[in-house]
RNA sequence: GCCCGGAUGGCGGAAUGGUAGACGCGGCGGCCUCAAAAGCCGCUGUCCGAAAGGGCGUGCGGGUUCGACUCCCGCUCCGGGCACCA
């Protein structure tokens, strides 16, 4: 066969043509709509894996088709190349992180550009560019100014014998250094925050109304975690001067607090705690200290309530009694005010620590009729032990208990988020500096703007000390003050890559504007992204600080302010499993596409991605998958046989139905491909395009007039061009010399989807019992008609008259007896 | 514990409350061939039956409806998220 499809050359021809043509470039005086599809920008740890081809698969179906829609479509890729990997392999002796990772992305990009998704690439992102890494600095410098960026001390695991900072996937589940062994503590340290809790509020509400999966929002709103309460101050008895400041949810319980806890971090627990109690209090501080994050938090395991009493007491503020106070590590020193009252009767936690050291519990919401009598009750109910609450359902309970608080003068209604600004402090040396410097007379100074961006210094060695090659580095570290012009130092600390990843999409407007990180008029034209895609894995902290600094980047005037949300729409495709787990080069369960794109190429790999299955599911790689890839590049060459001529009419074909029958295949076809593609439904577009192909075989074989054939013929290649790029492309090519990327996405006329006559289906008592082919105009009456007059009607109905006739007609009879 | 998803042939999966199982994988049969591969055509939920035909079938138990994979109530199992957040 002289016009054998030749893969890889078809392949790299149409790619580079692509390339060439600047198909998928796109300019800001485009006279066309402009639309933006974005795939979540990869961190490149070396040829793509089947999470990649599939993410890229989809989003590139969406660039094509969009395209062919007649969009002028923003498609840019990128790399988000800083982070960890490259650094521990420049430890564990191999290149520089910047060599590293620079053979990563070329890696990278060779399969993207092997699968033929196309991007601007002139475009192109790379975090660890100086002229990126300069933005993200003089973003950091406009947050630090307006107040969103500050420092404070936060815990770090430290191990004290690498004398070291860990990351916590360093710290191993028994609380152990992964590399000395040793016991790792928890250690307060001077680190930079975002403000991301001044958004909390907003980046909850606004979640309401977006286009995202449900799924997704519910994780961001468990994250944000609002709750409605009461905070107020509660004097100490022995020290009247003193207040301890409580958060409640359940300010209508507050006559049954009979006790009240800090946490072992509360600034007050020293001036709180008596002589007697000091050594208790001093070593469940030390043991809190020493917990690791997992032991303080599981509720697995820690039986005993760890806690002292502080041999003090305070007031509670309803019954005026005193009650003792503890320090105990089921309170946590970063929600709330770090302290709370205590209601072992309402509260199951305050429960089990009353039980355990013996403290009062008094009921002060009636617990239903048969509830057990060893454990708190957090329902509602009319309130009893409660003085002026007493009889008070709880909504009216909380609103009493609120009024009080605030007429006494000691507290107020309040709402607590369980979100916490964002940690950004990274000891590491393969991210972006953060740009200020330690002065000792002038403290905290801002890098000069004319000397960003700061680079990281290349003459640096990888020692397996743990320990960030910058600290120690003296021309990094060794300044002179900007203001003062005596020696300072600089922060040695980088940037978290999640801040690298919260704007790229913003810098893609327009990345090399040199003005400023995002360009305004083109940010205007594109964002919101229209289509974001990527991992589920994603949907909380990714999604989450995008959100938050494309709004904190408007309200300091870097990028539109009215541009609240980056991400019109969001699509989580599922992950791909190798016969059950997680596929991950970690784990060596990785199976490469590169033997795909030899094999078969790169259209039947992409069409066994769309057709595996739906996109939002997981798919599981296992024994069968090779047969389906197969079947999907049988599949193709049947089309191309097809497109090419090659299929023979047969003498004894069956009559297919004639040119009406098969243009209303093909309207069908177009009309369900579009909606299946705008809904992310690509499994059953390819099976739209099989069944197409089958009906269009049929026609061949049995001789329907050519032209309606070349005519399907034509629609079908025209749908599969966003899937199956390459062969639609060159069979296009071939038939009519044309473009099938530049043509129209074909439009369905509803005038070829009705049918003369259709098969009408007849139900006796619901159940299906004969098949009549009538008119498709069918009356309501003759359809009736029709459906008694059928043997197997009257054999079923014995002479009897029918209960009831429910006509649809043309569609459906139901005869009920 | 709380909150989301999901359960359909041997397998991946389709089905605006109206012909369950589209499409594909696998299997079986036929054509082509000296033969094979490729290709083309057909069959393929299950049980009874030689066939015609019929019974049963969408995790389980109820319900609504002329009619339920689809809607409602109550379960089972699986997957995911959150989880000492006061």
């Amino acid at each position: 066969m002289s016009d054998a499809y030749d893969v890889q050359e078809v392949e790299a021809r149409w790619q580079r043509r692509w390339e060439d043509e600047g198909t998928y470039e796109v300019n800001l005086d485009d006279p066309r709509p402009p639309s933006y599809v974005l795939s979540m920008y990869p961190y490149p740890s070396g040829p793509a894996h089947q999470g990649h081809i599939r993410n890229y698969t989809f989003g590139d179906v969406l660039v094509r088709y969009r395209t062919m829609k007649g969009e002028a479509v923003l498609s840019p890729f990128g790399f988000d190349s800083f982070g960890l990997p490259a650094e521990n392999a420049a430890i564990k002796g191999g290149a520089h992180p910047r060599e590293y990772t620079e053979a990563r992305i070329a890696e990278l990009k060779g399969s993207v550009k092997r699968l033929g998704a196309m991007y601007d690439w002139r475009r192109e992102i790379r975090s660890h560019d100086p002229d990126y890494m300069k933005w993200n600095q003089v973003i950091f410098l406009a947050l630090l100014e307006a107040g969103l960026a500050y420092r404070a001390e936060a815990p770090v695991n430290w191990c004290p014998g690498c004398k070291t900072v860990l990351a916590n996937e360093q710290v191993l589940p028994d609380g152990t250094c992964e590399r000395s062994g040793d016991i790792v503590e928890r250690r307060n340290l001077e680190q930079w925050f975002f403000k991301i809790t001044n958004y909390a509020e907003e980046l909850l509400d606004s979640l309401e109304a977006m286009d995202w999966p449900e799924r997704v929002k519910t994780m961001q709103r468990n994250w944000i975690g609002r709750s409605e309460g009461a905070q107020f101050k509660m004097q100490v008895a022995e020290q009247p001067d003193l207040y301890i400041e409580v958060f409640t949810t359940r300010p209508d319980t507050g006559f049954g607090m009979t006790y009240a806890v800090l946490a072992p971090e509360h600034p007050l627990v020293d001036q709180v705690t008596t002589d007697e109690q000091r050594a208790a209090v001093a070593e469940l501080r030390e043991r809190a200290k020493h917990a690791t994050d997992i032991e303080r938090l599981s509720s697995e395991g820690a039986l005993d309530k760890r806690g002292a009493f502080t041999g003090s007491h305070c007031i509670n503020p309803f019954t005026g009694e005193p009650v003792p106070l503890y320090v105990a590590d089921y309170v946590l020193g970063s929600y709330g005010t770090g302290a709370i009252m205590a209601v072992p009767a309402e509260d199951q936690r305050d429960y089990e620590f009353a039980t355990a050291y013996g403290l009062p519990i008094v009921r002060t919401v009636q617990p239903p009729e048969g509830f057990a009598d060893d454990a708190a009750y957090s329902g509602e109910g009319p309130h009893i032990n409660s003085g002026f609450l007493n009889g008070l359902g709880t909504a009216e309970a909380k609103a009493r208990a609120n009024e009080f608080l605030e007429d006494s003068g000691i507290g107020y209604p309040k709402i607590n988020y369980r979100l916490r600004d964002w940690l950004i402090s990274r000891q590491r040396y393969w991210g972006c500096p953060i740009p200020v410097i330690y002065c000792p007379t002038d403290g905290i100074v801002p890098a000069p703007a004319d000397e960003l961006p700061i680079l990281l210094p290349e003459d640096v060695e990888f020692l397996p000390t743990g320990e960030s090659p910058l600290r120690s580095h003296e021309g990094f570290l060794r300044v002179n003050c900007p203001k003062c012009g005596k020696p300072a130092v600089r922060e040695t600390d980088t940037m978290d890559t999640f801040v690298d990843s919260s704007w790229y999409f913003l810098r893609f407007a327009d990345p090399h504007d040199e003005t400023g990180p995002v360009n305004m008029a083109a940010a205007r034209r594109y964002m919101p992204v229209d289509q974001y895609i990527g991992g589920i894995t994603h949907a909380i902290l990714h999604l989450l600080y995008a959100r938050f600094y494309t709004r904190a980047l408007g309200d300091v005037g870097l990028s539109p302010k009215e541009l609240r949300e980056p991400f019109a729409q969001m699509f989580c495709q599922g992950m791909i499993r190798l016969r059950g787990s997680a596929m991950s080069k970690s784990k060596g369960n990785v199976v490469s596409p590169d033997e795909y794109f030899e094999k078969v190429g790169a259209d039947a790999l992409r069409l066994f991605h769309l057709f595996a299955g739906p996109a939002t599911d997981d798919i599981d790689w296992t024994d069968q998958t090779d047969e389906i890839i197969e079947g999907c590049s049988r599949y193709l060459a049947r089309v191309w046989r097809l497109a090419n001529g090659e299929v023979p009419r047969l003498a004894d074909a069956a009559d297919a139905g004639g040119v009406a029958a098969l243009r209303r295949e093909v309207h069908g076809a177009v009309a369900r491909v579009s909606a299946d593609i705008e809904r992310y439904g690509f499994n059953t577009a390819v099976a739209a395009c099989m069944e197409l192909t089958n009906t269009i075989y049929k026609h061949v074989h049995a001789g329907t007039d050519e032209t309606a054939v070349d005519e399907a013929v034509r629609t079908l290649l025209e749908l599969l061009a966003p899937m199956a790029p390459h062969l639609a492309a060159e069979a296009f090519d071939r038939r009519y010399a044309e473009h099938v990327h530049t043509q129209a996405w074909p439009v369905a006329d509803p005038a070829y989807l009705v049918a003369d006559e259709v098969t009408m289906v007849v139900q006796v008592n619901g159940k299906l019992r004969d098949r009549i082919v009538v008119a498709a105009a069918i009356s309501e009456a003759e359809a009736t008609e029709l459906a008694l007059a059928s043997e197997k009607v009257s054999e079923l109905l014995g002479g009897a008259a029918p209960r009831r006739i429910v006509a649809k007609p043309p569609h459906l009879v139901n005869v009920v007896v």
